[in-house]
RNA sequence: GGGGCCGUAGCUCAGUUGGGAGAGCGCUGCAUUCGCAUUGCAGAGGUCGGGAGUUCGAAUCUCCUCGGCUCCA
C-alpha cells in the first residue's frame, strides 16, 4: 500500500460517512499574524471555534501540509537525530462542527484502523483525560480494545487548547506499539506510551471541544461542542508499510536514495543517517514552503526556510557536498508529492531557482566567516593564547552566521579550546532582550464591549452593485470617541485582498456619523465611526459611500489585475503576487522576480496595460466553483483560504483572477495607467507602484511643467536636454578645476617672497605671514608648497574664509628631531588666542577660531612664541 | 518586534583618543616588444550610502534615514 492510497483511503473513508473534503490551506497562514507556518489541520478552521465564522459543511475531512519548527516536542536541532519527528508533515483530520462528538469520533477512528487498515488490536492504546470518564467508557464499550490498552493522563498529554484563552476541551489518543527489542524499549506500555520511547508511537489525536478558557482561567461549556482530530500521515505510513522509521517508508525513500547517489555516500539507518535524513526532512519542508509563497529572508518565517537551509546544507557538507545540491532534490519531492498537491508541479522551477540561490549565499557567508576565523587564529596564537573566548564565537555566530559547530571543530584542528559556556551565557541574554521586547499590537476596540441589538446578523454586503441603502445597527461598540457598527445590511466594502476599505456616511434624522474605515472580523463588517453631528441614535439609517474616493479606489484595483498579467507575460510566470495595496491616491504590487527590472521592461509593461485599457474590454465577473475557476487557468493568491465557491474577475483573455473586490465595468474606465517607481522590497522580491486616471494625468502634466521650465532655463530642445545638462556639469566640473588650480598659482606666486622674510631664531628658518585662498583645502595644500619651498624650518600660514581666521602650520623633520618642535602642539596655542583650537601631525597641523581681527596680531607674534619654544 | 556588523575609486578592500582620502586589480597614455603576454613610468577616476548635529576641523563621534549581511523572538 503506497502513501498516496493510504492518504486517499483516509479521505474517501470520511467522504463516505458525509464528510465534505477540503483541500489544504497554504503552509503559511495569510490571515493570522500571530502563526509562522499552519501547524495544525484545525488552523483553517479556527473561525469556527472562536465563532467569528460559520461552517459551511457541519462534517469535514482533509490532508493538511503543516510545518512545526518550534515548540515543546520538535526542536530544530533534534529533527532526524530520531525516526519521527519532521519540520514538514502531513495531518490527517476529520472534523464536526456541533455535529458528532465522542461516540461516532471514536467508533470511526477505530473501524479505520481496526478493519479498514487491519492494525492489530492488541497493538493499540487509547488515552483518555484523567477526569474524562465518558471517553473511557465508550472506548471499553462501543470498541473492541483490549481492556488494559485504554489508559488515563494529565492535562499535559490529554487536554488539549488553542491558546490562553479560547475553545478547548479533552482529547484521547490512539498510539501503537510498533515492537522491537523489550531490552531496549522496555515492554510495559506505562513506561512507553506519551514518553520518548520510539516503540510506543502516537498515531491519532481526537480533541473534543467542548469548553470555553476564559482570562480568568475557569472554563465555561461551549453552546455546541465540537470534534477535531489529527492523525500525522507519515508515522501511519510507516505503521502499515510495517516500516520502523518514517524515512523507511516511500514518502521519504526516493529523496534519500536521491541523495545517497548525489553524494555518494549510502544511506545508514542508524545514527550517522542522520545528515540524510536530516536533508530529506528539510528538502520538503523548503518545497512546500516557497511553493505556498515563502522566501528565505533575515527576520520572521523567511528567516526559518533560511535556518533551515543552512542546517541541510552544513549536513550536505559532511557528506561532501560544498556547492550548492539541495535545489537538485526537488524535483524529486515533487514527483512524490505533486499529486496530492498539484501546486507543487506548478512551480518546480520557480523553487529550484530560490533554494539554488539562498545555498550559494550560505557558501559566501562561510567563507567570509572563514576569513574572520583565520584571524581570530592568528590573533591568539601571537598573543600565546590557545582558548577562542565566548565573545569570540558569539560575534562569529551573531553578527557573521558563522555555525557554531564549525568553529568548534576548526578551532579543536589547530589545538585550540573553544568556551561553549561563555557562548551560552551570551546566547541567554540575547533571546532574554527579545522575548522581553515582543509586544502584542494592541486592537482598537480592545477594552470595550460590543452591545449586540439582534444577535446572529453580520452585515451582509451588498456593495458590488449600491453604494448607498437603507439598514439598521445590530451591533454597536462605543470607545472614547468612535463608534463602531455592524449593520444589518452594507454598500461599504471592507479592507482585503490589498483594496482599503470604503469610507462615507451613515445618517438619519437625527444624527450623522462618518465612516473612517471599513475592515473584517471574521464574517462581520465593522465600521469605524466618528460622531459629525447630532447624537448616536438606533433608529433606522441610510448607508452611503463616498463615491468619488471608491471610483478611485476600484480604477486602481482593476489596474492592478492588469499589471499582474502584464508582468507575468514580460517578465514570466514565475512572477506570483506577494502582496498588494489598493486605495484611492496609487497602487502598490509586490511580486516574486530576481532581478531589478530594466527600464525596457517597465516601458513594455506599462504599454501593455495602456493598450489593454485601451481595448476597453468589459469585466466579466462570475461566481464558480474553485476547481473549475483553477481548470480555466484563474490565478490564485499564494495560501489564500477560498471557499468552494470562489469570484473570478477577468478581462477577455488577458487577465483572470480570483479577487472578492471591486472592480470598474470595462478596462476603459481605467483612463490611463502610469509606473511611477520599481525597487526592491526583500531579496526576491520586487515593488512596483503606480498611478491610474486623474492623477496619472496629473503627474504627468506636472512633468511636463518641469520640463517646460527647463527647455526655457536652456534654451533647447527637448531631445537635448540631457546631453545638454551633461555637458553643462562637465564644463563646470573643469571650471572649477581650473580655478582652483588658478588661484593656488596665484597664492603660491606670492610663497617666494614670504620665503625671502624668513626670520632664523636659533637657527631655524621660521616664516609667519597672512596669504589669500578660496578654502581651507588650498590652505594645506599652499602649506604644503611653503615646506617644499624652505626645504628646512618652520612655516605658518593664516587666512580668513567667510569672516572666520584659519592657519596652517608646517614642520620639516630635521627641525621635529632637533628641536621636538611639533606643528600640532604651535597650532593648538595659536588657536586658541584665535578663540577656537587646532590640532595635527607634527608635520602639519591646523587651526581655526572665531576672531578674524586677532589674526593679524597672532601671525606677528609667532616669531616670539617660536623664541621662547627653542629656549 | 529586539540586537550585532557593514556601506570609501569600475571591482576587492585598508584607513589606529577626530587633523593633508589610500593600496591591489582594472582603465587610459608613454616606454619596452615584430605583435601579444610581461615589465617600467605617468595619469584619469571619489557628494567617503543620504541628511542633520557636535567641533576651529568629521570617512572617523552622536542622532535620523536608505540599502546589504547576520543572530534572537
Amino acid at each position: 500500500m503506497t502513501s498516496q492510497d493510504i492518504r486517499n483511503q483516509f479521505i474517501q473513508y470520511f467522504k463516505n460517512r458525509d464528510h465534505k473534503f477540503i483541500r489544504s490551506a497554504g503552509v503559511v497562514p495569510f490571515d493570522d499574524p500571530t502563526l509562522l507556518f499552519t501547524n495544525a489541520g484545525m488552523n483553517q478552521f479556527k473561525g469556527i471555534f472562536l465563532e467569528t465564522e460559520t461552517a459551511d459543511h457541519p462534517r469535514v475531512v482533509n490532508s493538511q501540509k503543516c510545518i512545526r519548527v518550534s515548540g515543546k516536542h520538535n526542536d530544530l536541532e533534534e529533527v532526524g537525530r530520531d525516526t519521527y519527528h519532521h519540520t514538514f508533515f502531513e495531518m490527517l483530520g476529520n472534523w464536526s462542527f456541533g455535529d458528532y462528538y465522542k461516540e461516532e469520533a471514536i467508533k470511526m477512528a477505530w473501524e479505520l484502523f481496526t478493519e479498514v487498515w487491519k492494525i492489530p488490536k492488541d497493538k493499540l492504546y487509547a488515552t483518555v483525560y484523567k477526569d474524562d470518564d465518558e471517553a473511557f467508557d465508550l472506548w471499553s464499550n462501543v470498541t473492541d480494545i483490549p481492556k488494559d490498552n485504554i489508559l488515563r493522563f494529565g492535562e499535559k498529554d490529554n487536554f488539549w487548547e488553542m491558546g490562553e484563552t479560547g475553545p478547548c476541551g479533552p482529547c484521547s489518543e490512539i498510539h501503537v506499539d510498533v515492537g522491537g527489542d523489550p531490552a531496549i524499549n522496555g515492554s510495559h506500555p506505562e513506561l512507553g506510551v506519551n514518553t520518548d520511547n520510539p516503540r510506543f508511537m502516537e498515531l491519532w489525536n481526537l480533541v473534543f471541544i467542548q469548553y470555553f478558557r476564559e482570562a480568568d482561567g475557569s472554563l465555561s461549556e461551549l453552546p455546541s461542542k465540537h470534534v477535531d482530530t489529527g492523525a500525522g500521515l507519515e508515522r501511519i505510513v510507516a505503521c502499515l508499510q510495517g516500516k520502523t522509521s518514517n524515512y523507511d517508508t516511500d514518502l521519504f525513500t526516493p529523496i534519500i536514495d536521491e541523495i545517497s547517489s548525489l553524494t555518494g555516500v549510502n544511506y545508514d539507518p542508524g545514527e550517522t543517517g542522520m545528515t540524510h535524513r536530516v536533508i530529506a526532512d528539510h528538502v520538503r519542508m523548503l518545497t512546500f514552503a516557497i511553493s505556498d509563497g515563502a522566501l528565505p529572508s533575515n527576520d520572521g518565517r523567511g528567516y526559518v526556510l533560511r535556518r533551515i537551509l543552512r542546517r541541510a546544507a552544513r549536513f550536505g557538507r559532511n557528506l561532501g557536498m560544498n556547492e550548492a545540491f539541495i535545489y537538485k532534490l526537488v524535483p524529486t519531492v515533487v514527483k512524490i508529492m505533486g499529486d496530492a498537491y498539484p501546486e507543487l508541479h506548478e512551480r518546480v522551477a520557480y523553487i529550484q531557482k530560490v533554494i539554488k540561490s539562498e545555498e550559494d549565499s550560505f557558501s559566501q557567508t562561510l567563507d567570509r566567516g572563514l576569513q574572520i576565523f583565520s584571524g581570530l587564529i592568528k590573533e591568539n596564537k601571537s598573543a600565546g593564547r590557545s582558548l577562542i573566548s565566548g565573545e569570540d564565537v558569539f560575534k562569529l555566530y551573531d553578527t557573521f552566521g558563522f555555525p557554531v559547530d564549525l568553529t568548534s571543530l576548526m578551532a579543536e584542528e589547530e589545538g585550540f579550546t573553544v568556551d561553549l559556556t561563555g557562548f551560552e551565557a551570551l546566547m541567554t541574554v540575547q533571546r532574554e532582550k527579545a522575548r522581553q521586547s515582543t509586544q502584542f499590537k494592541q486592537t482598537t476596540t480592545q477594552g470595550a464591549e460590543w452591545k449586540v441589538l439582534q444577535a446572529g446578523i453580520h452585515s451582509d454586503f451588498s456593495g458590488y452593485s449600491q453604494h448607498r441603502l437603507d439598514t439598521s445597527v445590530v451591533q454597536v461598540l462605543e470607545t472614547q470617541d468612535k463608534f463602531f457598527l455592524i449593520l444589518s445590511q452594507t454598500p461599504f466594502y471592507a479592507e482585503s485582498g490589498g483594496q482599503v476599505g470604503d469610507t462615507g456616511r451613515i445618517y438619519n434624522a437625527g444624527m450623522e456619523l462618518r465612516v473612517l474605515d471599513t475592515r473584517k472580523d471574521g464574517d462581520a463588517i465593522i465600521h469605524e465611526t466618528k460622531l459629525i453631528s447630532g447624537k448616536f441614535n438606533e433608529e433606522a439609517a441610510i448607508a452611503e459611500v463616498d463615491v468619488k474616493r471608491r471610483s478611485d479606489i476600484i480604477k486602481n484595483h482593476s489596474a492592478t489585475h492588469l499589471l499582474n498579467a502584464a508582468l507575468r507575460k514580460v517578465l514570466g510566470d514565475h512572477v506570483k503576487q506577494a502582496g498588494s495595496l489598493v486605495n484611492e491616491d496609487h497602487l502598490r504590487f509586490d511580486f516574486n522576480h530576481f532581478e531589478k527590472m530594466s527600464k525596457d521592461e517597465l516601458t513594455k509593461v506599462e504599454k501593455l496595460v495602456n493598450a489593454e485599457i485601451r481595448k476597453n474590454t468589459p469585466v466579466n465577473i462570475r461566481q464558480l466553483s474553485f476547481d473549475d475557476a483553477r481548470a480555466e487557468g484563474a490565478l490564485a493568491f499564494f495560501g489564500e483560504k477560498y471557499g468552494d465557491e470562489v469570484r473570478t474577475v477577468k478581462f477577455g483573455d488577458y487577465s483572470h483572477e480570483l479577487c472578492g473586490g471591486l472592480h470598474v465595468n470595462a478596462s476603459g474606465d481605467i483612463g490611463f495607467f502610469r509606473i511611477e517607481s520599481e525597487s526592491a522590497i526583500a531579496a526576491g522580491v520586487r515593488r512596483i507602484e503606480a498611478v491610474t486616471g486623474q492623477t496619472a494625468e496629473g503627474n504627468a502634466r506636472r512633468e511636463r511643467a518641469v520640463l517646460d521650465q527647463l527647455r526655457h532655463i536652456l534654451a533647447s530642445d527637448i531631445h537635448d536636454l540631457g546631453t545638454k545638462v551633461q555637458n553643462l556639469l562637465d564644463e563646470k566640473k573643469s571650471l572649477e578645476k581650473q580655478v582652483k588650480s588658478l588661484s593656488f598659482d596665484q597664492a603660491a606666486s606670492v610663497l617666494e617672497e614670504i620665503v625671502k622674510k624668513a626670520h632664523v631664531i636659533a637657527g631655524v628658518n621660521t616664516v609667519s605671514d597672512i596669504v589669500e585662498v578660496p578654502d581651507t583645502e588650498a590652505l594645506k595644500d599652499l602649506g604644503s608648497e611653503l615646506m617644499i619651498l624652505m626645504g628646512s624650518g618652520v612655516g605658518i600660514l593664516g587666512t580668513v574664509i567667510d569672516e572666520a581666521p584659519y592657519l596652517v602650520c608646517v614642520v620639516s623633520e630635521d627641525v621635529i628631531a632637533q628641536h621636538k618642535l611639533k606643528a600640532g602642539n604651535i597650532v593648538r596655542e595659536l588657536g586658541r588666542k584665535l578663540g577656537g583650537g587646532g590640532g595635527g601631525k607634527p608635520q602639519m597641523a591646523t587651526a581655526g577660531g572665531k576672531d578674524a581681527k586677532a589674526l593679524k596680531d597672532v601671525i606677528a607674534g609667532v616669531y616670539e612664541m617660536i623664541g621662547a619654544l627653542l629656549g
